[in-house]
This record gives C-alpha cells, sequence and structure tokens, in this order.
DNA sequence: ACTCCTGACTTCGTCGGCCGAAGTCAGCTA
DNA sequence: TAGCTGACTTCGGCCGACGAAGTCAGGAGT
C-alpha cells in the first residue's frame, strides 16, 4: 500500500487530534485523569487562561471525553464538576504513552515526577503496541499497515 | 498524592508535548511511520505550508525523533531524507492510540481507513496499557499514581 | 557557458488563536 | 441588601499558522 495516494481526509489519528491535539487538551485531560474535577482547580493548577480552558472543557465535553454535572454540597449553592467518562479513560493509552516517552527521552536529572504502577502488584506501568490475537508485545517491524474498508485513492495530479 | 499540590513545571506528559504536542507534530510522525521520507512528499500528502513543515521537522529533528539524511541516487543530485530514529518509533503507541481512539469514537459509515495488523499473524494490532511485570492490561482503576524522585509540591498560595 | 528545472527550504502579509486582565451573572452568606 | 465566589465571557495585544512568493544550489539540456 502507497501511503502517498491515500486520501487522509477521514484518517482517524486526524480526527482525534481534531478533538485532543490543540493546545492544553491533553494537559486537560492529565489533570482530570489525576482526580481534579472543578475549573477553578484546572485553572489553579494548569496555570491556563479562562478563555481557552472554557474552550477546552467545551470541545472535551461535545466530544464524550468529559462530562459536565451539576452536584451540590449541602448548605452550599450548586457547582459544576467535569468527570472522565468511559470514552476519556480510553485516551489513557496516549497520556501515559506520552508521559513515557517524556521519562525516557526527556528525563532530567531530577528522576520522574510520578510513576503509574499497578495497583496491588505495584508493578511499573507502560504503554505498548500489541497483537490483540497472541497478546504479544510488538516493535514498529513487526506491524504493518492493511488497507480499510474506509479506504479511498487520491485524484491524480495534473 | 493530592495532584492539586505537585509542581508541573517539570511533567514528562508536558514535555512531550512540547516535542509532539504542536499542530502537524503527530501527523508528520504518522506519515514518517508509514514510509513517507521526503520533504515534498510529506508537503504534498499533508497539504501543510511550507514554513510549518520545515519548523516542524526541525523541532523533531532537534528531539531525535527524526533524523536528517542526505542521499543520493545514481546520476542523481542529492536530497534529503527524513528518517524516523529509535525514540521516533517509542512514540508508536502514542500514533496508535490516537488512530484507535478515532476508529472507536469518531468512526464514520465507511470504517476505518486503515488497519494495523501482527505482520505474520494478521492479528488486529491494539496500543493498551499494561503491567510490566505481570503483562496484564489493566484498566484505568487497576493503575495507580504514585510520587517519584522529581516529585516537587507548589509553594502555598497566598 | 548558459539557461532551465527541481528540491528544500525562507520570507512576507494576513488572519486566527492564545495571553492576561477585566467584566458578567447567579446563588449563597452575613 | 450588600458581599463573595464559581464559572464563565469579553477585550486588546501578540504569537503562530496560512498561502503565495522568493531564494539558492545542483544537475540536465543545448
Amino acid at each position: 500500500m502507497d501511503w502517498r495516494q491515500v486520501e487522509t481526509d477521514n484518517c482517524s489519528v486526524a480526527r482525534a487530534l481534531a478533538v485532543v491535539g490543540e493546545k492544553w487538551s491533553l494537559l486537560v485531560l492529565r489533570d482530570a485523569f489525576n482526580g481534579l474535577r472543578r475549573y477553578d482547580e484546572l485553572r489553579r493548577h494548569l496555570g491556563i487562561s479562562d478563555a481557552v480552558l472554557a474552550d477546552r472543557l467545551r470541545t472535551l465535553v461535545a466530544a464524550g471525553v468529559l462530562e459536565r454535572r451539576s452536584y451540590q454540597e449541602p448548605g452550599r449553592r450548586s457547582r459544576v464538576e467535569y468527570l472522565v467518562t468511559a470514552a476519556g479513560w480510553d485516551l489513557q493509552p496516549v497520556v501515559v504513552g506520552l508521559l513515557q516517552w517524556g521519562d525516557r527521552h526527556l528525563g532530567d536529572d531530577a528522576g520522574p515526577l510520578v510513576e503509574v504502577r499497578h495497583r496491588g502488584c505495584g508493578g511499573a506501568v507502560e504503554a505498548v503496541v500489541r497483537c490483540a490475537e497472541d497478546g504479544r508485545v510488538l516493535t514498529p517491524a513487526e506491524t504493518q499497515l492493511t488497507p480499510g474498508p474506509g479506504l479511498r485513492l487520491r485524484p491524480v495530479e495534473g
């Protein structure tokens, strides 16, 4: 398959990046994974501007990555929280993959900020590419791209 | 561990995104993974402007994700190619993770554009989070964040 | 030798996005 | 009823992305 001729209008990587590829989106998600739920917590912790945070939250909610919910503690007025949905948790391999890559290739002398561990077992957690059939972890050389049903080729250029 | 108090200047996710989080970076890498090597191929296939492509390639080369090499076919003048390095291939889980998420949650009726398969076995390939010790694939609930040596807390706010 | 062509960029004007700061508005408290 | 707080929206300024055009070196054609 010659990738140069593949029409990538409908590429899933590009679509995913339309949701989480803007500046701050994945950092908002990182913080949400780590338990931050409220607008002002996110704003303070990320050091992001209000306009951008409100926009990113809108986008993530619209895409089903986060859920916007009102909640109320007794005797206090109602507030808003943002919860990670099942679809949002499906992005965990991406965020862990970035964390792992940063640790490996951009680490400093201080060592990693945090480590992700298997709860209970305590072993280190890693993001990998593996075969869904036999469960083996694969190197890039062991993977290949095959055409899918949605594949279209580019019109030939003059 | 209260993530709200964690100083994230040196967060590996943020550092990784400083390299691959700008617009187009991961799409350039997607195309490089899929075999595109030359500047003009990338430019044509991505539909990106020259200024941005040249800048992204510079950044990716500087970060060690791509390697810039001159090569020469006999009887032709020397040209430039960009090859994915070992560090670059370490980002495969991230790109496959995005592909997988896009397929799952943003797919259209036409079905996926391409499928990543285990060469030989032919099984579907997936990006997952797993325990490095026992090899088990983990749900988000089975993972936890633990403090690392580089962790610093925020100065208390007035 | 001279011109043409091509690949790999750089430069330029414009326009959209991100920034910090300030403004808005509703619900609860004093 | 005035004040406070949380969750935003609005507003100038500036940085980054855009398309188009310009640059420059190497090889091909004549």
